[in-house]
DNA sequence: GGAGTTTGTTGACTCGGGTCAACACGTCAA
DNA sequence: TTGACGTGTTGACCCGAGTCAACAAACTCC
């Protein structure tokens, strides 16, 4: 495990690297209102993560919100019972520590899936800068809600549902957050930016228990796997054996 | 049911509906850089639900945020196999609806478990005030955080761990939220303020499990049960058992 | 390249929680 | 009061997912 504080990881200039992210097109902080490229004051650094490295620690001190630019990010804490469960995925695009907001300490881990790019904002300047940019406020709070909106999904059925059409829903649910990012392609096979543990502890389920609704829903017909890329032949087909 | 839209609920004068409010000691908007008790602004108007009335509808355009007064409100929203799952209980102090900022559509209904008092904040003049007003975009984005928070930690047990830790969990975090309003005392029972076929919804399991699984707690002296009301007459060892 | 480690797969068995059914209550309206 | 209805409880049975164990595959590090 590689040094465990954002302070530590080396910071690139900021200026110029709106310009070939790969969020570009969609992150508010490249539009004009937000950061033009060159004086930017709102993202703090930027720097890459290798998979395992780890963005913060449980009860750390937080100052700043990061958005995943490339990669993956996954949020974990560990169980009385001594196991560790996966709370959440942010993809490209996803801002990461809303829930240390309230007061401030981290409530879990956030480690990298692979090699991912960070933007590091501070929590300082971007509440500052809310009052004279005026679709700052709205776009960070509607951010949020997004945020919000997911878990309450997730939550929904993460429960619930028999562990096949959790993995199915699994797969759509990553499968449409990936398309909403420039650097996917729709008919491009899915490449699971995590190991398939992390989904099995995501999904509540047991690494076997993964493994087998795989393997089931191959046989199907409903999701093919060459190697580790995914690909879901008939979209409305699992829709329908996903329940959603 | 009654009329389901907010427009339709009788609405009180605001004016000096803070100073009797159960909420007024904690609420951020009683106090004199949110609501001043004779020109508030941000809240829209003050109603009260009965139990079973519709707060919001899914689908429903969203344009204001809603603070729970007194009561409470569940979330909920049917699946494709044709039942119901509640995805949040709000009590005194919290916010419904927070889901629907980003694109002002709400993605569930909400409606009463009992008498329920609500603020309605517009959430047009919310944004519009927060710039003139420091300490306002602190708090949402304090309390939205805060929500999340418990989102995600719900997220990270209300799938995996095993019946009985579930209802456990249920009743202490109940017991701690509760605590946290000036309305309840901590040595007074627990009075669930909502009906016990909602809890075993929100918790993912049948009405037979949630009541064998009360049965269960109550021998094994967790749980006291009197009626409706439920006392956990130790906290620790409830804590030691729900394993969190 | 080969040894060692981590990650993923498959099978056999067990058990917790779902399902179905019957019944006990409380509430409400006729 | 009576009956209808909604809610909650208890019992018998069954199935899906966890557990344990063995093995295969992928990745690291000499």
């Amino acid at each position: 495990m590689p040094n465990p504080f954002p302070e530590a990881w080396p910071a690139q200039r900021v200026g110029n690297n709106c310009q070939r992210c790969a969020q570009r097109k969609t992150c508010y902080l490249s539009v004009p209102d937000g950061c033009d490229n060159s004086g930017c004051d709102i993202v703090q650094k930027r720097f890459t993560l290798r998979a395992g490295d780890r963005l913060f620690r449980l009860g750390g001190h937080c100052t700043a919100l990061f958005q995943v630019c490339s990669g993956a990010i996954k949020t974990q804490r560990d169980t009385a019972d001594g196991d560790l469960v996966v709370s959440g995925f942010y993809l490209p695009g996803d801002l990461v520590g809303i829930e240390a907001l309230s007061d401030r300490v981290f409530p879990c881990e956030a480690v990298a899936c692979g090699e991912t790019e960070i933007c590091q904002l501070d929590f300082g300047r971007l509440l500052s800068s809310c009052a004279s940019r005026p679709g700052l406020n709205a776009w960070i709070i509607s951010t949020i809600s997004s945020h919000v909106r997911r878990k309450d999904s997730d939550l929904s059925w993460s429960g619930g549902q028999p562990s096949r059409q959790r993995v199915l829903r699994f797969f759509l649910d990553l499968r449409e957050r990936l398309d909403a990012t420039i650097e996917n392609d729709a008919v491009q096979p899915l490449r699971l930016p995590m190991r398939k543990q992390d989904v099995a502890r995501y999904l509540h389920l047991t690494p076997e228990t993964f493994s087998r609704n795989l393997a089931q829903l191959k046989r199907d017909g409903l999701l093919l796997i060459h190697k580790s890329e995914f690909v879901l032949p008939d979209i409305e087909r699992a829709r329908a054996a996903s329940g959603s």
